[in-house]
DNA sequence: TCCATACATCACCACATAGCTATATAGCCA
DNA sequence: TGGCTATATAGCTATGTGGTGATGTATGGA
């Protein structure tokens, strides 16, 4: 688990890569739709595809003659449970919150 | 702005320098401190804590003639608020949270 | 069957990164 | 001043990463 975070960190860290999240928020994509705002060629994108594959933060399809990717949010999770160790360092108010909702959800209170 | 995203996530895809702020939250150390624990050179544990200073995520101080680092959280808050926009894909019981305080907290005043 | 489309993979290059040892620098103390 | 401690920096090597153009492969249609 300590390589997932190696992995999706690492994807994380290059702005195409992050670009091309920020367009699959909005839906699937094709690759070709994925490129077109970049200046890369076409296998530079495959190859950033494949980092995000790899790291578990998209999934490829199949339509036809196209590989329409689509984000996999529990990668996201992941990270976000990670950090959730830090966050009582920037926000107290998060950590009000949070017990709060422990309580009202009925979770276990430690 | 983006290139303070590549730096964090960038120091964060290496599992030396989370352990290392894992050490940190715990409280300021010096580097021996930090390095105790590892198989590496000192050199190799300086090199990680500059990756790690020059991403905002941890600082140096000074005392006697040791250097201790601190915890730097609002690097990591950063990333956070980058994470915001995808929060709704795996969590939307958060996002019911979230709304919960952004009213309590509007009508308070801290 | 043959071609076009959509994408993946290959082979290569330039540069970045992580590690090492050796050495330099800064503060403290005798 | 000289020496000890703590840490940084330099110089080197090996490997990883991001880019390229060329080529391979799978699907759908004429």
């Amino acid at each position: 688990m300590d390589d997932q975070l190696d992995a999706i960190f690492s994807a994380l860290s290059d702005p195409t890569r992050r670009a091309i999240l920020a367009r699959l928020a909005t839906g699937k994509a094709t690759v070709a739709e994925l490129a077109d705002p970049f200046e890369l060629s076409q296998p530079a994108i495959s190859k950033h595809l494949k980092v995000l594959e790899q790291a578990g933060l998209i999934r490829s399809g199949r339509e036809a003659n196209s590989r329409p990717r689509v984000l996999e949010p529990a990668a996201l999770k992941t990270i976000a449970d990670w950090m959730a160790d830090y966050r009582r360092f920037w926000d107290q108010s998060f950590d009000r919150l949070d017990d709060y909702l422990s309580k009202v959800q009925g979770y276990e209170n430690d």
